[in-house]
DNA sequence: GCCGTTTTCGGCCCGACTGTTTTCAGTCG
């Protein structure tokens, strides 16, 4: 069992009780659980069986919740939640994930109309039933209709980038109004989450209707959903849902860090504000009426004794005493990446040829980096035999005999086989410059097996890192089950790096794993993964994960110059 | 549910906006 798997217990929990009018206060202890669990970086049952520790020295884990959780692991069961499942269908839990439509309106649709599932849901829709329910009406019943296929088919989050560019396109426009002094994006996205359920824009104007306006003509909008004085939701043609707030320029570092989050982040700051007989909303800190801090972040952050913290960190995951004690790190910055050690060329599934995804990545100002084509078992890539990948290496020598001013490494991103052994034999691994091995296949095997296959890997001498460790596909896929504590132990012993794999929809090594590595002083490599030259381009999400891992520059071993590097791995 | 140099009970962040309301509950971030 993962702890994923047991964060959604109280995940699913924490809804239904939601739905069935339970204490706010117990529910938000249960969601603080799911949190402290998901950014754990060590297995709950492994902690559960180590003498020295306890769950109750977790964060928001008391004697209760600590009981639970071992029940879970052990049973695979949670009677709580048997319970109310008892009384509540599965489908309930859909009809939350639309927004406008929160616990209690499920539970009156759940209760006066017996919807049990989305599909039923939009029939009673259809027919009129819903918007005939109190506390409903035409408009309540007209959102549902236009939002359930789409909730019922991808859910409601996204991928950072899409939301990035969705962002970066209507900030560029907002900005061409000579009202609009200053525009950014905050929230989650500004957080750089590897997935944003929608977006928060926040302007400085004193006419903030104009920029409202503005975005309301946007060629990306959909749809205003709704509009008051300072703020604007309306929903993208790409069905996200984005906010814009307009604020005045006095009160702009209030409003930034205060939609910017996170929530858990927010409730920290505030209640030190309270602490110090302050108060903190998003237009200032305020001492009884006086406004004392608010124009920008700094002063925010100051007026609670803190120093200003990158907005990546920002989680309640421990910034808060690290930034009280001076310790913040210096996080490491796309513009420290010198090398790239994942990427693809026509040989197997890429689209450029050798010579070009050089040339591309020269042009980028990267110094050196590592081909990493396909090995065979990857059929359906094209992957390379031995026979094959000499000769892909012999073509890789002599494009580097023609280019200068990049260094270029002969690699190979070789599959870790189901049964353990790798796919190629150590003769020809033994003649690379880099390889990277992974997992392809087996993906759903069961731990130990995952585990054997990874440690097999980091003990073959050749294998100088790990790439995107437990194959997750972002909002698609789960990862394998991965020991994580004993893989990194090993990693460290072998003097084997892991890796970042910046591509959006990988994202793996996740922060928490990618801190977790870094505490071990694993070398962390940030690589594209690029099937293209344009794949280069996806570095910066990598370099936003390392952030969120709370990494600075010397724990990314593709900060150092190539001699450096070199001198980083492992010796065969 | 958790938590405690204001401790074992009584707290637990704060405001905007909508829709369905005759004064505000629900939702959201």
């Amino acid at each position: 069992m993962q702890n994923s798997d047991v964060a959604r217990f109280f995940e699913e929990l924490a809804d239904l009780l939601e739905v069935d009018g339970a204490n706010p206060f117990r529910i938000r202890a249960y969601r603080k659980a799911v949190r402290t669990i998901g950014s754990l970086p060590d297995s709950i049952a492994d902690i559960i069986n180590d003498e020295d520790r306890k769950l109750t020295d977790l964060p928001g884990i008391g004697k209760d919740l600590a009981a639970k959780i071992a029940g879970i692991v052990e049973t695979g069961r949670l009677h709580q939640l048997d319970e109310i499942n008892e009384k509540f269908p599965p489908g309930v839990r859909d009809m939350l994930r639309m927004s406008g439509v929160g616990p209690k309106k499920v539970a009156v649709l759940f209760n006066d109309l017996s919807v049990t599932s989305l599909d039923e849901l939009k029939q009673a829709a259809e027919n009129g039933r819903v918007a005939a329910l109190k506390g409903f009406g035409e408009k309540t019943e007209q959102s549902i209709l236009e939002q359930i296929d789409r909730v019922a088919e991808a859910g409601n989050r996204f991928h950072i980038d899409i939301a990035m560019r969705e962002a970066d396109a209507i900030l560029d426009d907002l900005l061409q109004l000579e009202s609009v002094v200053q525009a950014k994006v905050a929230g989650s996205c500004r957080r750089r989450k590897e997935t944003v359920g929608d977006l928060d824009l926040l302007a400085t104007s004193i006419a903030p209707a104009e920029a409202m306006d503005r975005l309301a003509e946007h060629e990306s909008v959909d749809k205003v959903l709704a509009r008051g004085e300072t703020k604007q939701r309306v929903r993208l043609r790409s069905g996200i849902e984005m906010d814009l707030r307009v604020v005045a320029d006095e009160s702009y570092g209030a409003a930034m860090q205060y939609f910017t989050g996170s929530k858990e982040h927010n409730i920290v700051i505030r209640r030190r504000a309270q602490e110090r007989g302050l108060k903190v909303n998003e237009y200032g800190v305020f001492r009884g009426e006086e406004l004392i801090a608010g124009q920008t972040e700094e002063d925010v952050y100051a007026a609670v004794d803190l120093p200003w913290i990158p907005p990546e960190l920002r989680e309640d995951r421990g910034e808060i005493p690290l930034a009280e004690q001076d310790q913040l790190p210096t996080l490491v910055e796309l513009q420290d990446i010198r090398g790239d050690l994942h990427m693809h060329t026509t040989a197997t599934d890429g689209r450029n040829s050798i010579e070009e995804m050089v040339e591309a990545a020269k042009a980028r100002g990267l110094k050196y980096i590592a081909i990493t084509d396909h090995s065979k078992r990857v059929t359906m890539a094209n992957g390379l035999d031995a026979e094959r990948l000499r000769e892909h290496w012999r073509a890789i020598d002599e494009v580097r005999g023609r280019i200068s001013d990049i260094d270029v490494m002969c690699g190979i991103e070789c599959d870790i086989l189901e049964d353990g052994r790798m796919d190629l034999d150590d003769e020809v691994l033994s003649e690379a410059d880099w390889v990277v091995a992974v997992l392809h296949y087996g993906l759903k095997q069961p731990r130990e097996q995952i585990q054997k296959r990874l440690l097999n890997a980091i003990r073959c001498p050749y294998v100088t890192a790990i790439g995107h460790p437990s194959g997750r596909i972002v909002l698609k896929r789960p990862g394998a089950d991965v020991g994580y504590k004993d893989v990194f132990k090993a990693a460290a012993d072998f003097g084997v790096m892991m890796e970042i794999n910046a591509h959006p929809s990988r994202l793996d090594l996740d922060d928490v794993h990618a801190a977790a590595a870094r505490d071990q002083n694993i070398p962390i490599v940030i690589s594209t993964d690029a099937h293209s030259t344009a794949g280069f381009d996806v570095m910066r999400y990598g370099v936003n994960q390392a952030r969120r891992a709370g990494l600075e520059k010397k724990d990314v071993a593709n900060t150092r110059t190539f001699k450096q590097f070199c001198k980083m791995l492992r010796t065969a």
